[in-house]
DNA sequence: CGCCGCATGTAACGTGTTACATGATTAG
DNA sequence: CTAATCATGTAACACGTTACATGCGGCG
């Protein structure tokens, strides 16, 4: 249930359309939470139905302004402080680094090295994203600097494993 | 469609029932790639039909044996080798972060404290797992403690990334 | 003989992806 | 005027979770 919250939580800061919150969701939230288009417009009027959020206006070509109510606001806190977020463990790399095993050694160990590869890049794409974004003094900005942090660490812990990895493969 | 390929590598390992799969993703694959009862056996019946794994042997109460086959070790292998891992970014964790503007700096703060002594936790039961497995010279062995050592350090990660990020919200 | 564990199967529902479908507005 | 972009909706399918359902076999 967490597309609805990501939802909420777009519209927290801002109105929006369901147009405007797919751009947000490819940009801001796609290393976060991706979704889709078609995800986004009925989750969109389930939540309108269910008075979290309001069309505040409409627009040309059929837009619709969405709007957080109070009790949208008050699903949002309640979802952030009283519910456990469900650890996330499905890893498709763990996953293949288990069944090496049906591959020679040599195989692996390329494998492995490819991965550090494969994690420096996306550190290094990371980092051009954390240049490219304006930062300002908000609290997206606080909390967005931080998420992206966490990127990082995590993309250079991940090369670092790898590079070991593939050394104890040998 | 990972969950197929779960399936044939555990199988590259040695023969069994749905049953004995069924505990092997509740003790070796639980932090790797979770998968229900249900799930398990539905996947076994398609993997059957088209011809990746075999009934071996039957046994007391309907048991099935079950073994891969070439055609379902050369599926192991090609995905392995041939196939790109998608990344996999949902985070619920870093979701919430994300929204932390909604409660004040206080309540953010305590939140962050709360995620590091989690992963603080969840990094000491990985090393009781560690110590409490007995390790061999076996494949398994090898990439099994090569999986463990990535959970011990993305949670290490993790828990420093949270102390620093409770540090920048004061 | 009765209970626990072994062993499998399926139905209902929620979530997520891909693809198709349609039309209005605006910028060049 | 026409192409790109804005803007929304829905249908089909894949994957995952929860719950229900059933029965055999071995051990005490």
């Amino acid at each position: 249930m967490s597309l609805r919250h990501a939802l909420l939580g777009l519209l927290a800061d801002r109105t929006a359309s369901g147009y405007d919150l797919l751009k947000l969701f490819d940009t801001s939230l796609a290393n976060v939470w991706p979704a889709t288009q078609s995800q986004i417009y009925s989750e969109l009027n389930k939540l309108a139905d269910t008075g979290l959020i309001t069309i505040a206006a409409e627009g040309p070509r059929g837009r619709k302004q969405y709007a957080l109510t109070d009790d949208g606001l008050a699903e949002l806190r309640r979802w952030l402080t009283e519910t456990e977020p469900q650890r996330n463990v499905r890893s498709e790399v763990l996953l293949r680094v288990f069944f090496l095993g049906v591959v020679s050694r040599e195989q692996a160990q390329s494998y492995l090295a490819d991965l550090a590869t494969r994690f420096a890049t996306e550190e290094n794409t990371l980092r051009e994203l954390e240049n490219a974004v304006e930062w300002d003094e908000s609290d997206l900005s606080l909390y967005g600097r931080i998420a992206l942090e966490y990127g990082l660490r995590f993309n250079a812990m991940r090369r670092e494993w790898a590079e070991w990895a593939a050394d104890q493969v040998k």
